[in-house]
DNA sequence: TTCAAAAAATGACTTAGAGTCAGTATGGGA
DNA sequence: TCCCATACTGACTCTAAGTCATTTTTTGAA
């Protein structure tokens, strides 16, 4: 009885498909301008079907956060299996994580929707929200593995708890990359330009700061 | 011919009324759930006469963003007028920004409004968006001021540049602060939970990272 | 005080877009 | 071939932003 699984797969598939298409009305007109209309009609589909497969826009959004924070995942993940110290992994996280939110803006705009949306009180209830929320835990779990492996090769002091360290990076980098975003695709913002600091000279220097805070010195 | 300046701050009277109603409908329903209709009404204007204050929506929510930065900027001058260490003021500034967010979510919110809007090539066009961006750059001086202090008395390294230096602590703390806010108004941010570090403690670690990175030590 | 022109205010209307649902089409099983 | 369940449809409703022709108020000159 292999139907049950089929239209499984076929909903699946189709579900898959007007992701696709939002991501491609996205990335067209941008997040703000995103609307069923145009993605039923990109989708080949009519509208009402979207609210078969997705339950409103948000949990569509939702969707396209979770395929973004997969694919920032996946990346993060590449860092863990190299065969480098611990430190090194904590740099390379941080380049993985800029790399995304320029190369990937709209995607990294999907996942700023996740923080900002959602206040409480809202009628939850979205499975694209929870698999988001766990992408987001996988990702930090990235980070505290890194900060373990470099606790026990020896380039990362011992002295903060790699929870705590975690999300001291976590947080910091967050508010980095975030500037560096603004500054591409926010028009005013200028502070960047006022000071004469480029987004790269930033990020170099927030993580020359972070090598000293976290890295072991010889003593 | 005292007619005209009379005009203008009656303008500039009924201006901030609309502005305090917004507060209200604000602080009742949060940012998400205002609407023009209801500020309307609490101001006892009609609909139309808001539009004539203010261009649209975005405008009121700027200058509910204004009001919130300027407050914040008000702080943080308090601070800098203090006869205290340039890093002391740094640490206090991180506070003084901590506990706004605690204390004044909505206007919180508000600012997170201005980063997150105004992706770049819409038409712009706003008094208020260029007295928010104002207010930015009067924020980010005063941590330049301090961090100079800092300098000057010895409490800070000198090997930085106090800009960038600043834009660091600029940027990192909006990340940690965010964390923070998400952490209290978002329901599907677990991440502290889960790890079992309160806010509390991460804006300390945040902090002492902070002051072991930049304070001056003893040589 | 009167009145016409200008300025301010109004609220019914238009529009955009999310979300719904009664009705239609399709495909599997008897 | 027919029936039922499931999938799909698009015209419709609803909400809220934004507009504008009309009305009200204010001003200043006669």
């Amino acid at each position: 009885m292999g139907i049950a699984e089929r239209k499984e797969r076929e909903k699946e598939y189709k579900r898959a498909l007007i992701l696709e298409s939002a991501e491609k009305v996205i990335l067209k007109k941008g997040l703000d301008h995103l609307n069923m209309d145009e993605v039923a009609e990109e989708a080949e589909v009519s509208k009402g079907s979207l609210y078969l497969y997705f339950k409103n826009k948000n949990d569509l959004v939702l969707g396209i956060c979770h395929k973004a924070s997969s694919m920032l995942n996946n990346d993060f993940a590449r860092v863990l299996a190299k065969d480098i110290p611990g430190l090194k992994m904590v740099y390379e996280l941080g380049n993985v994580f800029m790399n995304f939110v320029k190369e990937r803006p709209e995607f990294f705009r999907a996942m700023k929707f996740l923080d900002n949306m959602n206040v409480t009180g809202e009628e939850t209830e979205s499975e694209y929200l929870n698999m988001c929320s766990q992408n987001r835990q996988e990702g930090f779990r990235v980070m505290v593995r890194a900060i373990q492996i470099g606790m026990q090769d020896g380039s990362i002091k011992t002295e903060y708890q790699p929870e705590e360290l975690a999300l001291l990076l976590w947080s910091t980098s967050h508010g980095v990359v975030s500037i560096a975003y603004m500054h591409e695709h926010n028009e005013s913002f200028n502070l960047l330009d006022r000071i004469g600091i480029s987004q790269e000279q930033m990020f170099q220097s927030y993580m020359k700061i972070i090598g000293n805070g976290i890295a072991k010195t010889d003593d």
